[in-house]
DNA sequence: GCTTGACCTTGCCATGGTGGCAAGCTTGAG
DNA sequence: CTCAAGCTTGCCACCATGGCAAGGTCAAGC
């Protein structure tokens, strides 16, 4: 619980922030904050000579930009080509949206395995009573044939 | 094909097998069928006075079943219980269905998310032209609003 | 000044399910 | 006996994230 506390009157709101401000300002955690500095996104982040991280706006731009991306599903990798490729004005549009259609082609492929799973799941569960009976269709399929010619 | 000399005569068909059998047999990697005695999925499981582990056909039996719960997606705590209402003759199915349709919500969920991304993707994909030029809506997207106001 | 509490630092461990590698022992066939 | 295949344990890696711990720093109140 963290107490409102607002001292922003004199900041010159383009002063670099704490680790603390950008992971808010980004909705980020601090923890991923330093984790993507690890990856190389952020280039080398300023600190004071106390060793406290420095975060520009520019920074925290970044870090924005991360969010929408993993909230679309993108890998850190292709987060780093992302963000490459965001930085370089004169980058061709085909290079960015080469990246996106392969994302989205992994995320039909993901979509229609959990369909996959979806649908046999729910067939199954339609046989099934549901009450204090033993007998169920779910165990039975998972359990397999009977498994009775064991000995062929 | 009669008079074929078959050399799998003495084995009782129902003798203990090597975990590369058990592997095999059930579609499962020897790695994991480790990893899922670990996770206590398979009782003790018999050793030789030398250390080999044996597999008899009702631990393959049980492989299986992990193996065809695991397709479907369930997570090991789950088929952890499904194993364990599977042992349990005088089991409600009430309790099995339940935890089917406990996973087939996760998995409503997990398509729900996926295809979000998905939409929101092509959508933004549809305005990008994949050509030389560096415009980009997915770009501009990801980047947020244009930063402008940076001081309000 | 000094204390207090919020914040920052690094570093390690955990998740979940799987793969890989390595060093060493066992087994079975030639 | 030798050699290859198979088994053993144990550790590391993935991916993205969270948590905890021990210690330094900063700003505010007294």
């Amino acid at each position: 619980m963290r107490a409102t506390k607002l001292p922003e009157i004199s900041a010159p709101c383009n002063a670099p922030v704490n680790i603390g401000q950008a992971a808010e300002q980004s909705g980020v955690s601090a923890k991923m904050v330093r984790h993507y500095e690890l990856l190389g996104l952020l280039g080398r982040v300023q600190r004071t000579d106390k060793g406290y991280r420095q975060y520009s706006p520019a920074d925290v731009h970044v870090l924005r930009f991360i969010k929408r991306a993993r909230d679309l599903g993108f890998s850190m990798a292709e987060i780093g080509e992302l963000v490459g490729l965001w930085k370089d004005k004169r980058r061709a549009s085909a290079k960015v949206k080469r990246i996106a259609q392969k994302h989205l082609d992994e995320l039909s492929q993901r979509v229609a395995a959990l369909q996959d799973m979806q649908h046999t799941l729910a067939h199954l569960m339609e046989g099934c009573g549901g009450n204090e009976r033993p007998d169920c269709p779910i165990l039975d399929t998972l359990a397999g044939q009977p498994s009775s010619a064991a000995c062929r």
